[in-house]
RNA sequence: GGCUGGAUGGCAGAGUGGUUAUGCAGCGGACUGCAACUCCGUGUACGCCGGUUCGAUUCCGACUCCAGCCUCCA
């Protein structure tokens, strides 16, 4: 297995602190608002990652925090009147019926910022009593860049020209204008929490450093997020933790690439973004799966109605196929030629779209064989089937796929009656009313296939 | 301006110092009542300019353009 380590910007092996165990931390969502693909694309890429390594034999323990409590919250709680508590409850439910819809498996602890505030504040005072951190006179804490000489080594910044884009606060707080906040004071009625320092609440960074050294320990195996958290987010949790604990803190840095409207990053703040829910509203979840696993995890992905259809022209082209199968009494095949390639795509930095020419290559080979070798083929199916669920795809029945989600959009006992009534019309030789009834099915979306075992439809997307 | 990554056929998207994925679309053929599905055949693409090399899309250097980060952001 070779991973591409931000830190160290090449592919290593993975090398797991304990033999055949793997942790991972990944920078989970601040939750403000619904998931939009955006964050999507973070969830599938280390869903991905998971569900291989887990495949590969790796016991992982998987770690996702929620961060719930931020400004951005506590300006959502005050814009609607109510309780920061009641925004962050309502979009954590979203968050979680959003994950199961795309079949993201729920990671194996998922912490929030609000459970772990004793952690915090004593990581903090670590951080103060070994002179990383300073009180301001307000009752902020701040890190002390300066005091880190490590500081960049993962965002490949330097301190000098970090200085020259730094603003310098009005109000003097800091006493360097690259320090950054760990615990941020609030006003006694705000919310907050009691410490050493006086009423407040955490800054962002530290929160990652405490939930994931009480997760996993001071230093576990990999660390994950979106591109755009590299700097300063987990160069921040970086210096905060291994000048905590003077131990090297993650061992390896994943960060996937963005999700990209019209060449722009998608995200909040440029107000471009889809949400999950909206855009499932109109795909079928594996669609929306294929289109963000069909590139690779580090390379940006846009977003179009365009590429979602050939996303969907992919996967009926492998439903179709596994249509035709009887999968479920399969045999499983061992030590498949196909297999193995597809391992050694997934090996080399989970690349993905490597992995699905094999999976290409599959569906190629069982309609060439299926006929002459229906044995063979179906073994084949199981493996293809088993394959894309590392991916987290070819996980639905074919049938349903082809048909739509069975929500109501179409009308299946219509659709049936009028394809007999075509079955019998091409029986009675009158191709003239048969052609009349596909005619009227096109009308309805629905594509016939003539098959030797009688006719069956699909939905055309 | 600094740092990082990228530029591949009509589109999407891997990869490789010489054998040049994969999906969609296209073209020719088979199958079909006609289609669809499927199969067979078919397209010699690697931003620009130099260098290294017997040979570079792949390595090195310059250039142009694009994106991300440098401020909250998956």
């Amino acid at each position: 297995m070779r991973i591409y380590n931000t830190l160290s910007q090449k592919k290593e092996e993975l090398q797991p602190i304990e033999a055949g165990k793997i942790s991972i931390y990944v920078c989970g969502i601040t939750v403000y608002d619904y998931c939009h693909l955006g964050h999507a694309r973070m969830l599938v890429a280390f869903d991905v990652v998971v569900r291989y390594l887990r495949a590969r034999g790796f016991e992982v323990t998987y770690v996702r925090n929620i961060t719930d409590i931020d400004d951005k919250i506590l300006a959502r709680a005050e814009e609607n009147g109510e309780a920061f508590t009641d925004v962050t409850a309502r979009y954590i439910k979203a968050m979680h019926e959003d994950e199961r819809a795309l079949s993201i498996l729920p990671p194996d602890q998922e912490p929030r910022a609000t459970g772990h505030i004793d952690a915090i504040v004593s990581m903090i005072q670590t951080l103060i009593e070994k002179d990383f951190a300073y009180r301001a006179d307000n009752g902020d804490v701040y890190f002390s860049v300066t005091h880190f000489p490590d500081y960049g080594k993962l965002s490949k910044k330097r301190l000098d020209e970090l200085l020259d884009g730094a603003r310098i606060e009005v109000g003097e707080l800091k006493r360097d204008p690259r320090d950054f906040v760990l615990w941020k004071s609030s006003p006694d009625d705000g919310v907050g929490w009691d410490s050493p320092w006086g009423y407040g609440r955490p800054g962002w960074h530290i929160e990652c450093s405490a939930m994931s050294t009480c997760a996993l320990g001071d230093n576990f195996d990999i660390h994950g997020g979106g591109s755009d958290l590299l700097f300063p987010h987990h160069e921040n949790e970086i210096a905060q933790s291994e000048a905590a604990t003077d131990t090297r803190f993650a061992n390896l840095w994943m960060h996937n690439g963005p999700l990209r409207v019209d060449n722009e990053k998608m995200s909040k703040s440029l107000d471009n973004f889809f949400t999950v829910r909206e855009v499932l509203k109109q795909y079928h979840p594996e669609v929306v799966r294929h289109l963000l696993v069909a590139s690779h995890y580090r390379s940006p992905i846009n977003y179009s109605e365009q590429s979602l259809q050939q996303s969907i022209k992919a996967l009926e082209r492998i439903y179709l196929c596994l249509k035709n199968l009887d999968v479920k009494n399969a045999k499983m095949l061992a030590n498949s030629r196909f297999e193995k390639a597809f391992n050694a795509a997934m090996d080399d930095d989970f690349n993905t779209p490597e992995a699905f020419g094999v999976l290409f290559e599959m569906v190629s080979e069982i309609n060439r064989i299926r006929d002459t070798e229906p044995d063979t083929a179906n073994q084949l199916g199981a493996l293809l089937v088993r394959l894309g669920g590392c991916l987290g795809l070819l996980q639905v029945d074919p049938e349903e796929f082809l048909k739509g989600q069975g929500d109501g959009d179409v009308d299946a006992a219509e659709i049936d009656a009028l394809v007999a009534a075509r079955d019998q019309a091409r029986a009675d030789k009158d191709w003239d009313k048969a052609d009349a009834i596909r005619a009227q099915l096109t009308a309805m979306n629905i594509v016939v296939e003539d098959a030797a075992g009688g006719s069956s439809w699909r939905l055309e997307r």
